[in-house]
DNA sequence: CCTACCACCTGCAAC
DNA sequence: CGTTGCAGGTGGTAG
């Protein structure tokens, strides 16, 4: 079972609530962190922002448009292709160029990103939430939702098992300034299969028509486990 | 002598502040005289070329395509981004990113092209023409001619007024030449209303369903004396 | 070839 | 209502 994270919020800062009705559901590493000194599962972690990606964000033009408010809140070291890394659930280090673009006075992830965003297989309407760890600084996580309506993927079991993206309707009220909070990252049951990263080379691949993904960083993997990858049918469309 | 309040300059002005690629611009946005010392209706003027403009010449390229041998021939210097500062029959300055596109081996304005589109309200089949000082190498000037059939349009008194294009038919042959000829450039009656230049912010706006375009650059300001605007219908297409 | 990436550009809606 | 954030583009370049 999953739990809740709060993802939550936006904008404001007013902090008044935070759901802690998480209860620690130990998300159980079937793998190797290849981040940090701690296993990224047990990180305390302080919600930054979260993005529903936009048409742009997921397609050719791979970038990630950070909202500025955002972007200068929380990346403010930045503006001269810094290079930010981010833990996703699994423990896979991503890193993403970080630039601004003057001429459209916007933050932009980069160099990277559309890797992410086809590893995850993210599309139109997902959501990516960007957290950091509360105790130490520089160092950040990444995790994403899928929305629930979208046509054309064929997945193997993981329509049931995708939770509600946590931070739903109610939640908006609650936190973004700064609440420190237990992420819990929808357990991948150990030994499920390969967990790959990101450099492991081309993760993806066709076959008979289908593009098939082997991700070891999201909620998929778990239930990809006879063969620790993803199928999902591509017919040209986006 | 009319007075050319040319409101504007400040939203192109904060725009290109922060680009690099800005020269000091001694233009004062208030005055009179915006490109050289003399009135711009009495210079003597060495026309160089004229496109009738194509679709695409107007439409969401934002990009003008200069014919290679007019280019090449007097705009050598480019390649590089340059730009090219054109005054206008009401003596307004437009400013035009000139460059090179290797993968279409052609010439092309870009950046501020589409403002000068939107102000002169051109269409495909509407005529631009290139002029340049007899006597100051350097200096130039743009012009441009409405074509005769234009579909829901609504004027308020040009159709009649409008002027015949000084260079027609037979002055083509001039032109390539270089031959020197006194151009003049309609000048507009003292009184007439408001002449706002190209960057007074936005000239245009809905009323009514109609698009209202406050025009201080073109043929149509003489004729508009009532309103010094000019309506046009828009009905979702272009 | 193609794809990603880089640094620009612009219209428009929202604030 | 003028400013601006940003969604959606572009050409050029490297590989």
């Amino acid at each position: 079972m999953y739990m809740d994270l709060s993802l939550g919020t936006t904008v404001e800062d007013t902090q008044e609530v935070q759901e802690e009705e998480q209860e620690d559901d130990l998300y159980q590493p079937q793998d190797l962190q290849h981040g940090g000194g701690e296993p990224s599962h047990v990180i305390e972690r302080e919600h930054m922002f979260h993005k529903v990606l936009t048409p742009s964000d997921v397609g050719k033009l791979n970038r990630l448009v950070v909202p500025k408010q955002h972007a200068e809140r929380f990346f403010p070291a930045a503006g001269a292709g810094t290079q930010l890394c981010f833990e996703d659930r699994g423990g896979v280090p991503w890193r993403f160029r970080y630039s601004y673009w003057g001429s459209s006075q916007s933050y932009v992830m980069t160099k990277g990103w559309s890797r992410f965003v086809r590893a995850a297989r993210l599309a139109a309407g997902d959501t990516v939430s960007f957290s950091r760890a509360a105790a130490a600084a520089g160092r950040y996580f990444i995790d994403h939702r899928h929305c629930q309506r979208r046509s054309r993927d064929i997945n193997f079991g993981d329509a049931a098992a995708m939770p509600a993206w946590p931070m739903a309707a109610g939640v908006q009220r609650a936190a973004a300034g700064g609440a420190t909070m237990a992420v819990d990252t929808t357990p991948v049951p150990a030994g499920h299969g390969i967990e790959v990263g990101p450099t492991a080379g081309a993760r993806s691949f066709r076959l008979f028509g289908f593009n098939v993904e082997c991700s070891g960083d999201d909620d998929d993997a778990a239930a990809s486990a006879s063969a620790s990858a993803e199928v999902e049918y591509v017919d040209g469309d986006s």
